[in-house]
RNA sequence: GCCUUGGUGGCGGAAUGGUAUACGCGCUAGUCUUAGGAACUAGUUCCCGGAAGGGAUUGAGAGUUCGAGUCUCUCCCAAGGCACCA
């Protein structure tokens, strides 16, 4: 048999199956289950495919291949996000035309991919440049403005003085154009935005973008990104009064429970309250100063400076509606303008922002939380007397308030680890013994009963409270509750207990205060930080002693009761802009008449196609400004004279709609077929990229909500089963990058060792979402795995009579490797086709029905050796043509066990026993055994656990 | 700081609460070969031991359990996302 050559059969099946595009084809006449598994497109960049992608592509391959031989009618294509910065950059550079540069790098991925067997529709292809494409773009654009989610508005826009256009919120990271890297500065620009806020919350019949994450499986980390993203806060909005005026200040808060400790009022730079109260404020001069310096910031620059500052508005005081207390107003530029309403009460002691800039200019500090370590009946962290006694779980102290009947309880370790007992345990002491002994040196009690207590509530306490201030307090003393173990004597007990408090108060008044009958730490009395988790509200009034949790909606009732305020939602998620000062885009169909103003281009006038008459130089303005045959127009609807809008789209606007292009890519008369996007969608797998979490998967579900809002689809979220691929580092463990030289070029890759093997290695490297650093000698191993079933092929033989060990092993294969397919478990689906392999070779003769099933798991895998292999076993049909093997639970079965006797939780023997020998009989044989008898002869054997076919544990 | 995901041999990693280290790489020895390579066979968590055997071990500590990599709690570390959003 000659040997196996990647590069000879590769090709050659590549051939056939290009030949044979009924292999791959997504049928929609067919009326069979359909399965849409898609990848996201990707942007056919001149460095060609990334070993990313191959990562990615596989994975969506095996499933496709699989779920078709399962019997679904599977959709899976392929297309090109082509529009986009850089073609047109390169343009820029080079003199070459976007379209130009963009259809070779779209033949060289195609080839690329090609290469690498993947079972895509080609008769599917979709490129957004296209503009039987863009059409689509520009008709759906027009949708959303005659229904109001499209609109144009000025207003202050992130403008990159590199790139020379706009950017949305989201492709700015750190004031950063996440493109150029260069500094991006805020401009007030006329640009066109879409409402995706719109679709936050539930909307008619429309699943919200929150409440939608609820219904898809998408991974965890991506779910919480786009929740962080969207920041959703709830809170008050309420006014604070001017005082001699009738002017009022509105503040935003989401802890109304800390009124009570506004020491100050702050409005940001931009806030007309300033304007508004320009009499009365007596160094006007000063403060518009200070507004004037920080409008000239950059918000790079905000964020950056280290210190807060700010500026009194002398002569007014607002007041505050809760306390009566009447409180200085500020402006200072830490406060968002654009955010709630642009002014926020300050709370310094429970704020670390208001912290700070109360600690700089020196404004009081007024504690009005503490944390709550104090817990309720019913709590969880609550622990009552008459608990069991534990071992090792030991408290330090427990002190019971008898107003409310609760329970102070501090934990025996954390007391210890923080120091706060200073007897400490003796060498070789039992911890419990030390908290005994010590309580018998303070209190002379001696039964002294030992409760559990929750950690969790002691952690809040001790170790956050404390750590905040870097470094660990130490105490002097201790007291202990004494819980006596009857019950009847608990009142007495306690009566001492409180005496002994009493006495010691002078002591103790350093880090226990006393209100209300409730021991307080007084930890921070010398406060150098905020406390801003929730605790126990006090010095609040009527509010005092409630939850953080309970007073919020106490006091928002009450609010709500004077008419001062109310329950409010807000939003980080602003409306989406999408215009760009670019050429490489899809134009935006709107035409500007001076009579009749914004006009809709006609939708028979579409697509709005791309002049050719353009220079690329950015120039701040779109080139096709300076497009004479695309500009001057006459207006649609009173003909006279009028212009075009010159901006182009955003590219995440061609990109959140392609997947329902794919379903009907040639339809002329609409964006696909109501029919179409009823058979094929919601995509039901969709494989992409982590870095796609936020933007191209939130704006994606916003055009889907739109369209369902507006009842072109009938369901409200695009993809149902989401997946990440993992990035793949290279060998030295950094990220591969053309600067450092360590890029796997996949093409290389295949040339040495072929498509197969290259695919496998991808898929066994690890986990398919974890990060995971290439490794060239890998590879060597899937070579020697293909190398290893070519080979073994010899043997194949037409009888069957089938090999008991191996028919056991194929069926659990066959279970293991449908699971793992499923899962998303490539690596161990790989690994058990290896196990199997191993086991085949071994055999001096492999059965043909085995060997095709053999074949026919790994063909998903690794597919041209194993339509190769097929062949030659005498199939003229491909493999691709088979059905998926079912495994049999009873030939899976082991005839056999190997069965370990465990003593005391140690293995100490191991016997091979018939799989379904019964627990009476398994019980007999391990105590007979001889190992075993060395470990518990002259013993009392207390308990025996028997799990039939896995292990007999004795306990003596 | 917050959110998310992780931490297991020399390396990538595997393990429905039930033999930790499957599978692959690497390494060691051997077979074949003029030689190198390839291929094949055996071995390979660590410590003690010639062996039989024993002990330790899944970032650290504790808890639940006959039994914990896996469940609970606390701490430490790493990666990614968000971040002056009140």
């Amino acid at each position: 048999m000659e040997k196996y050559e990647p590069s000879k059969i590769e090709p050659k099946w590549q051939k056939c199956w290009e030949e044979h595009p009924e292999l791959s084809a997504a049928d929609d006449a067919v009326n069979k289950p359909k399965y849409y598994c898609l990848d996201m497109f990707p942007y056919p960049s001149g460095d060609g495919l990334h070993v990313g992608h191959v990562e990615s592509y596989t994975a969506t391959d095996i499933v496709s291949r699989f779920k078709r031989m399962n019997g679904k009618n599977v959709l899976h294509p392929q297309g090109w996000d082509a529009f986009g910065l850089p073609a047109e950059n390169y343009a820029i550079k080079t003199g070459t035309h976007p379209d130009l540069r963009t259809h070779q790098n779209i033949a060289n991925f195609t080839r690329q991919i090609k290469s690498l067997g993947m079972s895509y529709d080609w008769s599917r292809e979709i490129d957004t440049s296209n503009p039987e494409y863009y059409k689509w773009t520009q008709w759906l654009f027009l949708l959303f403005y005659k229904n109001g989610l499209a609109y144009k508005k000025m207003g202050k826009v992130n403008w990159c003085p590199s790139c020379q256009t706009v950017l949305a919120n989201e492709q700015v990271e750190d004031g950063i154009c996440e493109r150029c890297k260069n500094e991006v500065i805020q401009k007030d620009l006329e640009q066109w935005y879409f409402k995706i806020t719109d679709f936050i919350e539930n909307n008619k019949e429309t699943t919200g973008l929150i409440e939608g994450l609820g219904k898809v499986d998408w991974p965890g980390s991506t779910i919480a990104a786009q929740k962080n993203w969207i920041g959703k806060s709830e809170g008050v909005e309420f006014k604070f009064k001017v005082k001699n005026s009738d002017s009022e200040i509105s503040v935003y808060t989401t802890r109304i429970d800390t009124v009570f400790g506004v020491t100050y009022v702050v409005v940001g730079p931009e806030h007309r309250i300033i304007k508004g109260l320009k009499d009365k404020i007596s160094n006007i001069e000063e403060v518009e100063t200070y507004v004037a310096e920080t409008k000239k910031k950059t918000d790079l620059e905000r964020m950056e400076a280290k210190v807060k500052t700010g500026v009194e508005l002398r002569g007014i005081k607002v007041i505050n509606p809760f306390s009566g207390q009447e409180v200085p107003l500020f402006v200072a530029d830490y406060v968002l303008s654009q955010y709630g309403t642009g002014a926020v009460m300050a709370v310094p002691a429970h704020d670390e922002r208001d912290f700070e800039f109360a600690k700089k200019y020196d404004l009081p500090i007024k504690r009005v939380i503490e944390p709550k370590f104090i817990a309720g009946p019913g709590s969880d962290s609550a622990i009552m007397p008459g608990q069991e006694y534990i071992k090792r779980s030991a408290i330090a102290a427990v002190i019971r308030n008898p107003k409310d009947d609760t329970y102070l309880c501090i934990s025996w370790k954390t007391a210890h680890m923080h120091g706060i007992v200073t007897g400490g345990v003796d060498e070789g002491e039992d911890i419990v013994e030390a908290a005994r002994r010590e309580v018998l040196e303070e209190t002379g009690y001696k039964n002294l009963k030992l409760v559990k207590i929750s950690d969790k509530a002691i952690h809040s306490l001790f170790y956050h409270r404390v750590k905040k201030q870097n470094r660990w307090a130490r105490f002097q003393y201790v007291i202990f509750d004494l819980i006596d173990e009857q019950q009847e004597a608990i009142d007495e007990k306690e009566a001492a207990l409180h005496e002994i408090i009493w006495k010691k108060k002078e002591e103790l008044r350093d880090f226990f205060s006393v209100i209300e009958g409730t021991y307080i730490m007084n930890l921070l009395d010398n406060i150098d930080s905020a406390f801003t988790d929730d605790g126990v509200v006090y010095n609040s009034g009527e509010y005092d002693w409630m939850d953080s949790s309970e007073a919020r909606k106490k006091m928002a009732q009450w609010l709500e009761k004077e008419g001062i305020g109310k329950k409010k939602i807000n939003y980080k998620l602003r409306d989406w802009l999408v215009s760009r000062q670019r050429y490489w885009g899809a134009p935006i169909p709107i035409i500007y008449c001076d009579k009749c103003g914004a006009v809709p281009v006609p939708e028979k006038d579409l697509p709005v196609m791309l002049p050719t008459d353009v220079d690329f130089k950015p120039i701040g303005e779109s080139p096709l400004a300076y497009s004479k045959t695309f500009h001057d127009v006459v207006c649609p609807k009173c003909g006279g004279k009028a212009r075009r809008e010159s901006d182009t789209m955003d590219t995440f606007v061609c990109s959140s709609w392609y997947y329902f292009r794919y379903s009907d890519p040639k339809n002329r008369e609409e964006f696909a077929s109501k029919e179409n996007i009823k058979k094929w969608l919601p995509v039901d797998l969709y494989v992409g990229g982590a870095e796609h979490s936020v933007l191209h998967l939130l704006y994606a579900r916003f055009f889907t909500k739109a369209l369902h809002n507006l009842g072109y689809v009938g369901f409200d979220e695009p993809f149902l089963k989401l997946r990440h691929q993992g990035m793949i580092l290279a060998e030295d463990g950094r990220k591969m990058s053309k600067s450092l030289g360590n890029v796997i070029n996949p093409d290389v890759v295949v040339k040495e060792f072929g498509a197969d093997s290259l695919r496998i290695f991808e898929m066994f490297m690890g986990p398919f979402d974890a990060m995971k650093p290439w490794n060239t000698k890998g590879i060597v191993g899937m070579q020697r795995f293909l190398d290893k079933v070519w080979r073994f092929s010899e043997t194949v033989s037409d009888s069957n009579e089938p090999d008991v060990k191996i028919q056991s092993l194929l069926h659990k294969t066959i279970k293991k490797v449908t699971a793992d397919i499923e899962d998303f478990h490539f690596n161990t689906a790989v690994s058990q086709l290896m196990i199997l392999a191993n086991a085949m070779e071994k055999e001096t003769v492999i059965f043909k029905d085995e060997y095709g099933k053999f074949l026919i798991l790994l063909s998903p895998f690794a597919p041209h050796i194993a339509e190769e292999l097929w062949s030659r076993i005498g199939n003229d049909k491909s493999i691709f043509l088979e059905s998926w093997p079912e495994y049999d639970a009873e030939l899976a079965k082991d005839e056999e066990a190997e069965v370990v006797i465990q003593v005391n939780g140690k293995v100490r023997d191991k016997m091979t026993v018939s799989a379904d020998m019964d627990e009476e009989e398994m019980k007999a044989l391990a105590i007979a055994s001889e190992k075993v008898q060395a470990h518990i002869s002259g013993k009392e054997i207390r308990k025996i656990i028997v799990v039939k076919g896995r292990l007999v544990s004795i306990v003596v």
